[in-house]
DNA sequence: AGCCTGACTCGGA
DNA sequence: CTCCGAGCCAGGC
């Protein structure tokens, strides 16, 4: 049995590249990955994580919020995680791509 | 094979 | 600002 598609590991090989304290988004990783317009792809790979070897925190929404998923409360130990790298969140729990967003080189 | 669902995004109304 | 609709792919039944 081969692990994950090769699809999931250029995504997670792409995730581990986030620097702490930064976030990228979903659309971008799939860009980076090498498969635009499949941010939905990587929403499914991290949800299929078993492992603690991909930072996943450091993945949120294009608007700059924490995703929310089917098991409730999953949501409060991502921001506690980014909150701990020092990603600062709004009254609205959102936080600025603008000084948190990963600008990689190339 | 079909059908539904889901850690998404983008453009248009 | 919000609300669709379309495009997208993997897994489970």
């Amino acid at each position: 049995m081969p692990p994950r598609s090769d699809r999931y590991d250029r995504i997670y090989r792409t995730v581990r590249r986030i620097p702490r304290g930064r976030v990228a988004t979903y659309g971008q990783i799939a860009k980076l990955a090498g498969m635009p317009n499949q941010a939905r792809l990587v929403g499914y790979a991290l949800h299929a994580l078993q492992d603690g070897r991909v930072p996943w925190q450091r993945v949120v929404n294009g608007r700059g919020e924490i995703s929310v998923r089917a098991f409730p409360g999953s949501e409060d130990v991502q921001r506690e995680l980014l909150e701990r790298e020092g990603v600062r969140f709004d009254a609205r729990g959102r936080l600025s791509l603008e000084r948190f967003g990963w600008r990689p080189r190339r």
